[in-house]
DNA sequence: TTATAACATTGTTATATATCAATGATATAA
DNA sequence: TTATATCATTGATATATAACAATGTTATAA
């Protein structure tokens, strides 16, 4: 696995944590004196299905895929970008990753001592609660993608997809994306032959340019009316 | 709507809230003054996607279906019985329903105004904590469902659901759903008609018996061999 | 008691989508 | 530079599933 230094100024860390600033001056002092900064590679599992947590996972820098290894498939739930928790409902639920986490690119994952965080959660309300906000807010984005994946047809849910890349991950219309065809296949639960089929379909449309990974929406009307659609 | 009374002893309901035993006297006291017993008969909506949450929602006593309305179709994500509450994700979140809960049988919701109960969770930790467990729990069902009605298909889906009523809820071969053919199809995210059809292959297979809405699953081994092979 | 609606069942057909297969492009290592 | 693997593309085929349609069954209300 990859390389870990001990965190060292968790205070001054210009990735930390909105949530830290509920925490008092020894609260950061006890995450910092247990917390490893782990630097993973692309592609390197941060945590992995059926396994214990022991470490809250907190992403500082990169960002990563969360998704669950099916028999055949894997089925992409979300992607987290710098400066989020990575599964919280695993440590205050039943301890165990019903998930694996890999990184998409080089990435830092603050890894704090699972026993210390929920001591401090649980001595420190105004953590606490800005913790359940975050997993709250989580929650409602997978109660929102399991709808998508089920309500609508490839077109759509691809359509929805670019858009959601390019207004509310990227905020450009033109944007790099860390994920191989397979990958974003894996996102949108189609396979992968179709997923490159719609994509060259919206291009030859003149509704989307793609360069490699990278996606610019030409035409985020037509694509809007496609995922009403279906 | 429904009739409602108002809560009048919090302190000795039979129903009421493991998370409530965190909870000094006062604080149960200010539940109880702001907290309505409502009574919803069957089909009856208890909160409706897209509008705002202004009470926590807790089932004392029946049970409900949580679902999403697509355009067509619904999805019912979760089931959920007695002394429960639905949906801390939307009051902790961004206080929005994104999905519409109805009584499957007739029930009984104490609804709490949302920012006594805010206000409540924000200065007892150990109330809070409860509460975020409680989440964390039903966040992890969610993702376990997600997975299962993408990586299977309808044989698999169902077994694994019949599997799941018997052993996980009813705790019983024999169970009685509460759930119309349509409404276990929404469950299975499936259409009515598949539903029918395998339900009465598995009948006619000796897997299980059917009589109206009572379940005896005969064979447990056989529907877990047909949700390995998907 | 009959009429009406909701629910359940079964067969048929259409189609969206996965799967299979082959090939091309690009990056990586030897 | 060539070899090798990963990734992307395109076409052809098979199939799981939804949608349609018709009918039977049960509950509910008038």
């Amino acid at each position: 696995m990859a390389k870990f230094i001990k965190a060292n100024d968790c205070h001054a860390c210009p990735y930390k944590s909105y949530s830290l600033t509920k925490l008092d001056g020894t609260d950061i002092d006890n995450i910092q004196n247990n917390c490893l900064i782990v630097t993973f590679k692309r592609g390197e599992n941060i945590c992995k299905q059926g396994t214990e947590v022991t470490h809250a996972l907190y992403l500082a820098k990169g960002s990563v895929k969360l998704f669950v290894e099916g028999k055949n498939k894997n089925l992409i739930l979300k992607l987290i970008n710098e400066r989020k928790y990575i599964g919280l409902q695993s440590l205050f639920g039943d301890r165990i990753y019903n998930y694996t986490v890999a990184a998409l690119e080089d990435s830092q994952i603050c890894m704090i001592n699972a026993d210390i965080i929920l001591k401090l959660a649980q001595s420190n309300v105004e953590y606490l609660f800005e913790l359940t906000k975050t997993l709250s807010e989580s929650t409602n984005f997978v109660y929102k993608k399991i709808v998508d994946i089920n309500q609508k047809q490839l077109r759509g849910r691809l359509a929805d997809i670019l858009l959601y890349f390019s207004e509310t991950v990227f905020k450009n219309p033109t944007f790099d994306l860390k994920l191989t065809r397979k990958e974003l296949a894996e996102y949108s639960s189609m396979s992968m032959e179709n997923t490159v089929r719609i994509l060259n379909e919206y291009k030859k449309d003149g509704i989307i340019g793609i360069d490699g990974r990278a996606f610019t929406i030409l035409q985020p009307e037509i694509l809007r009316k496609i995922s009403e659609l279906g």
